[in-house]
DNA sequence: CGTTCTTTTGATAGCTCTCAAGTCGCGTGG
DNA sequence: CCACGCGACTTGAGAGCTATCAAAAGAACG
């Protein structure tokens, strides 16, 4: 992993509150539009805060490391970010991947600083709320918190979906069903996906290697559950992938 | 899994509020012992709320099931109690286990109905907080705001350490260490530990067989690293144990 | 058009599981 | 007090899944 992409606390550049783009897109965002609502916008104004919604961070951006304070909570707008630590021995340990609409640097509030790397694996924009404001905006802002809670209760529920000792077989058909789902919560197509990140790391994600999962992509591809080309996967029948799926989505 | 001995939904009883004993317990209490602070108590009476201290379930009691609503966050005041899902195909998967002062059914908040069972594994006594309370006590106690989004995101970075692709013998070791350092936060020895759950929860909890960790704790008992008799074990060489967690615990 | 990274494919090894049997501890009842 | 039965635990042998190692093919980039 190139580590010398940016220097190690970037400070993220400011643009102007709010875009059409963006209006779009706060309509499915996992904070659940706060940004966005006229009331909250005027309280937020009366604390002079903004939702910084950040231009574009190119492949390769730490948003942030390991150890770094937390200034603030992020959502990702566009593009895709990964999450990992380093273990002792150099090993990094991809903790999953965050895509539109979903918060990142969650598991720092309680020490204020992030346990984890947040690099981008393409083109990121963001929409950030800084994280001193996080205290003050409680008061004015119930259902902020309200929020918070159930973005962290949600993480963890979602975690405990992802720990099981599962199969590699079901592990990757969950995580294909489970992007599936995402694109389609977020308006695009369900069945055609783009794997944002390399084999690698999905492979680092699921506790797997990437030969095993090459192998069983392949395995699907035979069995005419998907079709392949490179990066661009179509989901051919994603009932049949669910049901593999179904000791982990449970559902 | 005997799932009879306690009718689905059962009513939890009111004790008093407060005992020396539980004044002892609360001072290392996750939730940060915001029940016996002077302060709050008071403002926990104008709410008319009470943090129940609850007698002693029966080992095998379930506290609550996958999908009841949930009805009051609750800390473990003594004994232990096992956290679990059932997938679809009936096996169990153990999500982990609280001890004293950690809180259950933080998972539950996003959707306030309880994302997996617990049940005591023996005599367990619980300090509760009626749910119906949160809300209304946040604007009042901001602390406690504080101290939930704290322990949910203490929950996701200590999950975040123990969904690795690690060996098996790392992941004992690592149960291990952890349960020392449990006990010894809590004023208890740090070397003498009581373990409150069969193997095969152990196992279930680390995704491994009851057989393997049989066979674990023998050779780590041939390594002069344990002494084992039955459920108690002695920690003889606890910076070796850590030696072979370092890459789940990072420190 | 070479360099580099990603991905694929094959052969082999290893860790842990599975299956099976046996041991141990403990509560029950004779 | 002892026999019995049950569940928890241990131990052994073999199988299976996935990792590891190795190599080559394929894309991406300048």
């Amino acid at each position: 992993m190139n580590d010398l992409t940016l220097p190690k606390s970037r400070k993220l550049p400011l643009t102007p509150y709010g875009s059409t783009f963006s209006l779009r897109l706060c309509g499915v965002c996992d904070v659940g539009g706060i940004c966005m609502d006229d009331k909250h916008r005027e309280q937020l104004r009366n604390f002079d805060a903004y939702v910084e919604h950040t231009g574009s961070y190119p492949e390769g951006t730490y948003l942030f490391r390991e150890g770094d304070p937390l200034t603030s909570l992020a959502v990702v707008r566009t593009g895709t970010v990964k999450l990992f630590v380093v273990d002792p021995s150099g090993a990094e340990q991809v903790l999953g991947f965050a895509q539109a609409g979903e918060a990142i640097g969650l598991d720092a509030i309680h020490r204020e600083r992030h346990g984890c790397n947040a690099v981008t694996l393409d083109t990121v924009s963001l929409c950030q709320l800084p994280y001193a404001m996080l205290n003050r905006l409680t008061a004015a802002v119930p259902t902020l918190h309200r929020n918070l809670l159930n973005l962290l209760s949600k993480h963890i529920d979602h975690t405990n979906m992802l720990i099981g000792r599962y199969q590699a077989e079901q592990r990757l058909a969950a995580f294909l069903v489970l992007l599936s789902r995402h694109a389609e919560r977020r308006g695009l197509s369900a069945t055609r996906l783009r794997l944002g990140m390399p084999r690698t790391d999905i492979a680092n994600y699921l506790r797997l290697t990437p030969e095993t999962i090459s192998r069983l992509l392949r395995r699907f591809q035979d069995q005419h559950l998907v079709e392949i080309d490179r990066r661009e996967i179509r989901l051919l029948d994603r009932a049949a992938l669910g049901e593999l799926a179904h000791c982990i989505l449970r559902d």
